[in-house]
DNA sequence: TTGAAAGCGCTAACAT
DNA sequence: ATGTTAGCGCTTTCAA
């Protein structure tokens, strides 16, 4: 048995395709008399008619997609992004077509080219660099766009992110508030909003406690791995310049800095107390628990599907650029600083600390 | 400056659009002088032409999609599956389709009906169940259908998933080998595959080694989940049997273990081993660290995706089952049973043991 | 080897 | 309120 095509269904109801259609597409339906439209419907429910969206997409040059960029599903960041993304746009008829870059510009303009040859209607992106050319581009073509996550410097293209900022005035308040007074900071990569915003926010909310800014505790990272966070850590202690605390570029930054930990034999949160960022999933279950900015992943993806929509349905709707706010996660990797850095002394007479006993006891 | 068509391309080149079609389809252009064909690429080029997918699949009735259907995206299982099928079928023109069924049957057949009115050329599920009516009714309209992970009772569909046997297999060598001889299993839910094969697997890997059978030893899930590995483990506790070592049914009710193990003041590994399965990321990071069993997501979803397109380019393709082989991780949670059940013979003298200190000292 | 012509399935002017 | 007609952009017979 053959899929039924609109012209079985305008057969069986006695009336012309064209006026089937306008009957099967609620936008239309008034259009049609009542009890046409009730023969027409009822005709299709019983061929089990579907219209084919390919030949609605031809007529209509509208191909009910949207395109969604990422460096890589693989990272836990991604996927409750895609949900919320997916749970805005799958009800209206949408189609997510996902595609990886992996970090690799070339790659991303080839699979935004790809995208874009299958008439997607809007892309949001996920992996914005502060100076984007080939974003800048796509706004000049007047793509729809929607960035997550990150922004470009330029405030020419709409997006959707969590208050950074914000954010790292928790973390620093809630240190400070134990009484840490000297907080390294491991500053993610530059080239990227949140690795710069962070990072000047770190800055503010020290001056906002009357806090120094010292350059020697900071360290930025080439980027936001486990191993660039292990490495950052270590480059802080070798400095000796002394500090208690250490605000993390991001979560896995914060892990690399528990491997640091181990081989230094440095007690968590004892000889120092580490915040990371996004709290990643399991974060909760390592020791010490990580204490970490919780960020809305999930209405970070369903808000900048809605800010798309948007943006597809009124090609110039005010360029927003929508924050959503971050909340603390105190776990058990922060703690009040010992009397002084009792670590890095004991460090400095060559002496190894026991490795954290996590939270018995 | 409007998207050009190939009939800008055929002007271009001075041909007409049939032969400008044949010169730029690589599998029609030798039909074509290579000079034509030359000339035909090169305005294609100077023009930026690319096809638009929607028109040719009208004409072709091939949409250059297939569809995923899995639980859940945020499930730490699918991400890696996705990159494998993606990586597969994206260069060679694919687009993939993906729908989040949250584990409910009704709306996955919402799903997968909507999937086929795009038109998509198969499916890859991930959401079978070992009697599962759904699937069996695609399978009889002959669309092509790979599964992954599980598979159905029957096997009239082709599948890939790791081979849970031998993976069971390992992990009781494992154990046998540190010399638990009393081995208790958290089984997942017998409604599916995995839940199903593990503990047959777990039987047999216990014959194999000449141990008895202990239905007293055996817990059946509800679910794979975190809360059904913990609710596992107070049950096998309550009623009493000694064992040393716990077999879990996925890498959650291993954490969900850990839990219990924390309220009820049990050491890992010290007074019971555990072994997982997935290798979830950041069990690693566990204290102590999982042992478990790895499996190849990312190959399973590559193998899977180049099943689907046998499927669907021989319609009558052998029904394959594929199984990728397992391999055990071993870590931190597995070590020597105590001469006797300690921790067993402790609590029921209402003593508490001091909690895990992970691997310190 | 190339061109002419038809048509995939649908929708949207336009006409009635 | 409904039917007529044309056409979205492409591929594919068929004929030359």
């Amino acid at each position: 048995m053959p899929v039924p095509r609109l012209r079985d269904v305008a057969e069986l109801a006695g009336v012309h395709t064209a006026t089937a259609s306008r009957a099967l597409n609620p936008a239309t339906r008034s259009r049609v008399s009542e009890d046409t439209a009730a023969r027409v419907m009822e005709a299709a429910a019983r061929l089990g008619y579907i219209v084919n969206p390919i030949a609605r997409s031809l007529k209509t040059s509208r191909s009910n997609s949207i395109g969604v960029v990422i460096p890589d599903l693989t990272n836990p960041l991604f996927p409750p992004i895609m949900r919320g993304i997916d749970d805005v746009l799958g009800p209206l008829g949408y189609s997510v077509l996902l595609v990886n870059t992996d970090n690799d510009k070339e790659r991303e303009a080839q699979q935004v080219a790809s995208l874009r040859a299958r008439q997607v209607e809007g892309l949001i992106v996920a992996t914005a660099l502060l100076d984007d050319s080939g974003l800048e581009k796509l706004a000049l073509q007047r793509v729809p766009v929607v960035l997550v996550n990150r922004r470009t410097d330029t405030s020419t293209l709409p997006s959707v992110a969590g208050d950074n900022a914000d954010g790292v005035r928790l973390a620093i308040q809630h240190l400070v508030g134990l009484g840490h007074h000297r907080i390294a900071c491991l500053a993610g990569p530059q080239s990227t909003w949140t690795g710069q915003i962070r990072l000047r926010a770190y800055r503010q909310a020290l001056a906002d406690h009357g806090l120094p800014y010292d350059e020697d505790l900071v360290v930025r990272t080439e980027s936001f791995t486990e191993e660039q966070g292990r490495l950052g850590l270590v480059t802080l202690l070798q400095r000796k310049a002394r500090f208690t605390a250490v605000l993390a570029g991001n979560d896995l930054h914060a892990l690399g800095c528990y491997d640091a930990f181990a081989e230094q034999g440095i007690a968590c949160p004892a000889d120092l107390s580490i915040v990371g960022f996004n709290d990643m999933p399991m974060v909760d279950k390592l020791s010490p628990g990580l204490t970490t900015v919780h960020i809305p992943q999930y209405e970070i993806g369903a808000e900048a599907a809605r800010l798309l929509l948007d943006r597809i349905r009124h090609e110039d709707a005010p360029v927003k650029s929508v924050y959503l706010p971050l909340e603390l996660v105190v776990r058990d990797s922060t703690a009040p600083p010992r009397a002084a850095a009792a670590g890095q002394r004991r460090r400095a007479r060559g002496e190894r600390a026991v490795a954290s006993r996590g939270r018995a006891g």
